[in-house]
DNA sequence: TTGAAAGCGCTAACAG
DNA sequence: CTGTTAGCGCTTTCAA
């Protein structure tokens, strides 16, 4: 008579049987209940030393990984937050989400990604979809058509914390991380006039977007205060098409009050504004200069070299992550509608 | 006597209470079981026009969200899956991911992004935490210091799929999409040599990824056959420091056997590449002709615009996720070990 | 120190 | 057509 018969739930530990184990599986195994297994795993205070490490064994060799999606529903906390953004590629963006990764990964959090292509309605419905309890807390940078915020507002009631970046709405009471878009803006602005520029055109992306707003009125306010001429021709606003935009700023440099200066609010543009610069053969910074909000690894070796608003955007995804989780942890109620301001610097090179 | 003491379970229906809504509470609200509210609301043939009506009035009314993760448990699905790469910040996986997540967004699918930053401990990590049922499927693109692939091998046993991208490891049976690194690479090699250079100089990132190793390959190839002279100084290893791979491209180039091309087989060293020029004050293509792999949005306006092997990533994302479905919907058993090859072009510039 | 039992919110088989 | 019931795999009282 073996002992397998005498304790029949003892069965030899081994990996070779391919049903994926799970804690019953594995407190069978071990001879010991589900709820002792579960405890032992996490190291609880109630557990023996020996258990613990029988387990913890146990555990290694039946290659036991909890179900995170069982875990999540008992405890209601899924270890999870969602980034939803307009676009990925596009260097701001892409090294924001490294700076959220690096905190979330610290923290033992999954990361889900989102983009909305800056598409409102899309936005909207991901929001909701978020209300799931899918995920901890959400970090946001709203599409260019978002006027409204019912959705995110929404999305807060059900319990979800929302952590604004970069392209934040005032209107939402909560924390909210960018930079200084309005300073940098008049900055730039100024250093064009320092340059010598007397009219500088101005490329922005949208109507909606308080950051986009806050630049416009950065380089309005510098213009101003110069007593310089502002045309009206030369606040020029582009949209998501290359093609509209190629046009639209060709047109800006082929007009007959051709500005000397131009500030362009977002990185896609400056290339735009390059290569319709390349195609009319005007030279950059003697007929034109141009400076321009944009992170670009390879501003150094454009031609020429652009000066830079460059956007710290590491440090605001990074930011924005430990605000959400220092609400997560519920440190941080007196945290709702803080708004962290991270610089941005001028980086001047030949373009101005 | 009122009627809802008569029918204690009839409340009037409103959304006044902050309670989170489940389908319990949405089947009591409408005096129904919670199996009925459930087949309603995924438009179950089972249940009358009438009920259904009435149930999803409700479930708007009461904004009722199911629980994702109650969901995932009892269906044993997930609807999600992960992209595990090694950086975010970096244009063709930034462009890849939008691929990817345009294809999971279609598909109604959720997408968790895990970035290994080149640590193969962490991309382990990451691969066996991913056994926990949180995913369907995992798109993978290796580490540079991945060699060994035991991790993914125990990731498919543990029945979740793999599909590979770019960064592809033979060795591992499942779905795979790249590129021609080989053709690309060697194709990139005689046109540089086409253009007059003798002396090709070649700036690899890794010895273990097999991209890495087509893509010396390839460049190896076109210098053999045109019997080109073959100095070992020219193969340049470069690796994560930016600083060190300054330093070796200043060696490569301020050598008394300076290479007349270069072949950059990463967009990154392309940068360091053209600083390094600049500072010698070496003229490119005059001095050096230089050619890269790359999916650089600002390569037409570089000084000078850069000849590039540009890589088809949006392409390679959809197509992998693609594959990845049809894994996951057993459509693809015979997909096991297939490799999509997806050709890279060579965009010619003024750097050669 | 360990075990038993309840239940997170949902779905799916089966009954009615 | 609708209801009942039994879990998915885990955690967490509470009891022993």
């Amino acid at each position: 008579m073996s002992l397998n018969f005498r304790f029949p739930n003892f069965r030899t530990i081994s990996n070779s049987d391919m049903s994926k184990t799970n804690i019953r599986a594995l407190a069978m195994q071990l001879g010991l209940s589900q709820g002792t297994v579960s405890k032992a795993l996490k190291d609880s205070y109630e557990i023996s030393a020996a258990t613990k490490k029988r387990v913890m064994a146990a555990a290694k060799k039946l290659n036991y990984v909890p179900n995170a999606y069982a875990s999540s529903l008992r405890k209601k906390k899924s270890k999870t937050i969602a980034v939803v953004l307009p676009e990925v590629a596009d260097s701001f963006f892409s090294v924001a989400i490294n700076g959220i990764e690096s905190i979330a990964q610290q923290k033992g959090y999954h990361v889900l990604i989102y983009l909305t292509h800056e598409n409102f309605a899309k936005e909207k419905a991901i929001l909701n979809e978020l209300k799931s309890g899918r995920v901890d807390g959400v970090l946001l940078s709203v599409t260019r058509e978002t006027k409204n915020s019912k959705h995110i507002f929404d999305l807060q009631t059900s319990g979800v914390p929302v952590v604004l970046f970069d392209r934040v709405l005032e209107e939402i009471k909560t924390a909210k991380v960018c930079t200084n878009d309005f300073d940098s803006s008049y900055i730039a602005a100024k250093h064009l006039i320092e340059r010598g520029c007397t009219k500088i055109a101005y490329l922005s992306i949208s109507k909606n977007l308080a950051i986009a707003n806050e630049r416009l009125e950065g380089y309005k306010k510098a213009v101003r205060e110069c007593g310089l001429l502002f045309e009206k021709n030369f606040l020029v606003a582009c949209n998501n098409s290359e093609n509209y935009n190629y046009a639209v700023i060709k047109k800006l440099l082929c007009s007959s009050n051709r500005p000397n200066g131009i500030l362009v609010s977002v990185e896609k543009l400056i290339i735009t504004t390059y290569q319709v610069c390349n195609a009319l053969q005007l030279k950059i910074p003697d007929d034109v200069k141009v400076a321009g909000f944009s992170i670009f690894p390879s501003a150094s070796i454009l031609n020429p070299p652009i000066t830079t608003i460059c956007q710290p955007a590491f440090e605001i995804g990074e930011t924005a992550t430990s605000l959400l989780f220092k609400i997560l942890e519920k440190r941080g109620v007196e945290l709702e509608n803080k708004k962290i301001v991270l610089p941005s610097t001028l980086i001047v090179r030949s373009s101005t």
